[in-house]
DNA sequence: GTATCGATTAGC
DNA sequence: CTAATCGATACA
């Protein structure tokens, strides 16, 4: 995941002050900020800073956990064992369409709520360790090292991750 | 009102 | 590396 400064960062869409489309991104924390982008697809964040700051995370890429046969459905591409969960969502835009995330449907939700339509829990999952990288997929304040990424784990972003 | 860009992905 | 594709933003 990639953190955005808000109104400090170049990068962020909430630099240039608030907007229609960043509205949450300046609300209560825990929220989703759902923005479509590139004409095809979606991008989820969740807003970090307390009320009237600007601040939050994108979520490029995550590990899936259940649900894998309806995400291979959703993203259109077979799936045959833990080595293809990648395809899944390995992508910000790829992640929002294995989830069936649109901003019409989730953007705004309370995230620590389970009423809505998306929400986040607590899986028990123990990170090792957790990398800083320099962003990606932007092309200002690039070299920000506000990439987060968990070290050794296969369910990072880039659409060329996973090789080797 | 019109012009331009983009936190992407898939395809060559 | 380049095209696709549309909402938001910038500018007149």
């Amino acid at each position: 995941m990639e953190a955005y400064l808000g109104e400090e960062d170049p990068a962020a869409h909430t630099f240039s002050g608030q907007t229609l489309r960043n509205a949450v991104l300046f609300g209560p924390p825990g929220h989703a900020y759902v923005y479509f982008i590139y004409g095809n697809y979606y991008c989820l964040n969740v807003s970090c800073e307390p009320e009237g700051k600007a601040g939050g995370v994108l979520f490029r890429a995550l590990e899936p956990l259940s649900g894998i046969e309806q995400m291979a459905k959703a993203r259109g591409v077979a799936v045959n064992g833990p080595k293809d969960w990648r395809k899944l969502t390995s992508g910000p835009g790829r992640l929002c369409t294995a989830f069936g995330v649109t901003r019409d449907r989730d953007n705004g939700v309370d995230l620590t709520s389970q009423a809505g339509s998306l929400w986040i829990g607590d899986d028990g999952y123990q990170t090792k360790a957790i990398l800083m990288t320099p962003r990606i997929g932007i092309t200002k304040a690039a070299h920000l090292p506000l990439r987060y990424v968990l070290d050794g784990n296969p369910y990072v972003s880039g659409t060329k991750a996973g090789k080797s």
